[in-house]
RNA sequence: GGCCCGUUCGUCUAGGGGUUAGGACAGCAGAUUUUCAUUCUGUAAACAGGGGUUCGAUUCCCCUACGGGCUACCA
């Protein structure tokens, strides 16, 4: 059992964009693949034709592919000897695997309506019970356990629609192994007759997931808490079908959960809360709806990973910021903690100031150059748009950002001119003796022959000295004179990357703008 | 309702029979700075409750409470 080739999967289905929480399993599953050697495989559960979302597959994949996880087999990554990884393409297989149960007499045909189950939940409900389909009221119900052979044959041989449903026993204990939260017993009079296949011929995920996880060798089957209740399930149909000895281990993973209040976390409480729950864009098909993603809201693919990684699980020690390819050495699923865990939006933004403090300064410049050539309509050769520019630009804008792509508007004045000045500071610290200060400032950068920061540094101490002001009094006025702003990036250092032209030009700007 | 899973600072979590219960985010305070940040320092903040077991429980067991999941011919 141990020495075979670990192979995992990621096995969403196509119903809608990839949810953060998708994702997180994605990455799980993709870590401890790679931790030991294995193979991560991706696989489309499309059993249920009608939520088919056109694109959502698309999405899924490319989605994978942004964060780096990348399957080496499936469905959008080259297939591999196990194709097709598209369950509604191995249709024809899983009859044949609910057949086989039904000879061993542990399935059986059912005939009932969607109309009568429905009718019959709704009793239940009117006397607060629920309704099950289960070892109890099968012998009431419409199906091959119920009914006469002849009778059975014969609705089959009319093509009657039918199910054929697990038929779980009574009073057995069913026990999983789950790598996270060890023994789980369950007993098997509260577990449900399963649908294993669908009168429209697709098997259910119940049957489609074991069916192909045995014949793809799974060794381990990672997926979301949701999945425990039916676990039992599963592992009656592994042993029914002569595959328990072959059953992928089970880790079930904890939910993430809403960050205020309780429940899982779901789309809405991105647009609630302001934050993205996808990896990517969407936009829904047929309503038009729109959801963000953490891509196109300026996040590092490698800051998303870090921070889904730890959301439910830690290395034990008390760094944070890992590589994915840390992460995969470092992960284990002793350290998956057991509860929900609440997403923190706060936190993901941390992560991403982490890994843009990291960046390089001449790639985010590079990434940068034509959002600023467009923003603030600069032509190709003009100097603000050169790599040392730009390069220069960023090295004073990285510190007081969490993202990149908030560099140019947070430094515009970097790029073009104040047309308004901060009119708060103005009325504060403008005195009489201001403006033939910067009069005689304007002049003392005229003359000079170098503009470095501490250049402007000094030239401005001393114009203040010999003008009599205190250098302290006219700071932050001079920082108004040439961005408009009370606050800002590194004064002098800005001043010297405008460039003592420009700086001239935006205090005699000002002089004619500012009225005191 | 039933079944299953869970419960350490506000949040993510470490730890684990005897600890000053550790870290990070967020908060607060201070230092630095021309500003806003960054950075640095400091600070406040937690073992859900009750029973056991034990010399000793936050740690092990049970119960309760609370939270979550499931309860479809959806996955």
């Amino acid at each position: 059992m141990n020495d075979k080739k670990i192979r995992v999967r990621f096995a969403p289905s196509p119903t809608g964009p990839l949810h953060m929480g998708g994702v997180r399993t994605a990455l799980y599953n993709y870590l401890f693949a790679k931790k030991h050697g294995g193979d991560f495989l991706l696989r489309i559960e499309d059993t249920d034709q009608g939520r088919f979302v056109p694109g959502a597959e698309e999405y899924i994949i490319e989605s994978l592919k942004w964060c780096g996880i990348q399957p080496n087999e499936g469905v959008g990554f080259g297939d591999g000897p196990h194709a097709p990884y598209r369950q509604s393409e191995r249709k024809p297989l899983y009859r044949q695997y609910a057949e086989q149960l039904i000879n061993s007499g542990h399935a059986y045909y059912a005939f009932d309506t969607a109309e009568e189950m429905e009718a019959l939940r709704k009793q239940a409900e009117a006397e607060k019970r629920t309704f099950s389909y289960d070892s109890f009221t099968r012998g009431q119900l419409k199906n091959s356990t119920a009914l006469s052979a002849e009778e059975t044959a014969q609705r089959i041989a009319n093509g009657e629609a039918h199910v054929i449903r697990l038929k779980v026993p009574q009073k057995e204990e069913i026990q999983i192994n789950d790598l996270i939260r060890g023994e789980v017993v369950f007993h098997s009079d509260l577990v449900d007759d399963k649908v294993l296949l669908k009168s429209d011929g697709m098997p259910t995920y119940h049957l489609a997931h074991i069916v192909d996880d045995y014949l793809m060798k799974i060794t381990h089957a990672v997926r979301g808490e949701e999945w425990l209740p039916s676990a039992p399930a599963h592992v009656l149909i592994y042993r029914y079908l002569g595959w328990e000895n072959e059953m992928p281990q089970y880790a079930h993973l904890p939910l993430l959960l809403k960050p205020d209040g309780n429940g899982k976390l779901s789309k809405r409480d991105g647009d609630r809360l302001g934050f993205p729950v996808f990896p990517l864009d969407w936009q829904d098909p047929s309503t038009g709806e729109k959801s963000a993603g953490y891509r196109e809201r300026g996040y590092y693919p490698q800051a998303f990973v870090n921070m889904l990684a730890f959301l439910g699980w830690n290395p034990g020690t008390e760094q944070e910021i890992f590589s994915i390819e840390e992460l995969c050495s470092a992960f284990s699923f002793e350290h998956i903690h057991k509860a929900g865990a609440k997403f923190d939006p706060e936190k993901a933004k941390w992560f991403n100031e982490q890994y843009l403090r990291h960046a390089s300064e001449q790639e985010i410049a590079a990434r940068l150059k034509s959002v600023v050539a467009n923003t603030f309509n600069i032509g190709a050769d003009d100097r603000r748009l050169s790599e040392n520019y730009l390069t220069q630009a960023v090295v004073l804008l990285k510190p007081r950002v969490q993202f990149e792509a908030e560099m140019p508007e947070k430094g515009n004045y970097l790029f073009m001119a104040p047309d308004q000045y901060d009119q708060q500071v103005i009325e504060k610290k403008w005195k009489e003796n201001s403006r033939s200060f910067f009069v005689a400032l304007a002049n003392a950068f005229s003359t000079s022959s170098t503009f470095t920061a501490s250049d402007v540094d000094t030239l401005v101490k001393e114009t203040a000295t010999t003008q009599n002001i205190k250098p302290g009094d006219i700071m932050q006025l001079f920082r108004v004179v040439l961005s408009g702003q009370g606050g800002g990036v590194d004064l002098t250092g800005m001043a010297s990357l405008l460039g003592k032209e420009e700086c001239v030009a935006r205090i005699e700007l000002a002089l004619k703008k500012i009225q005191n």
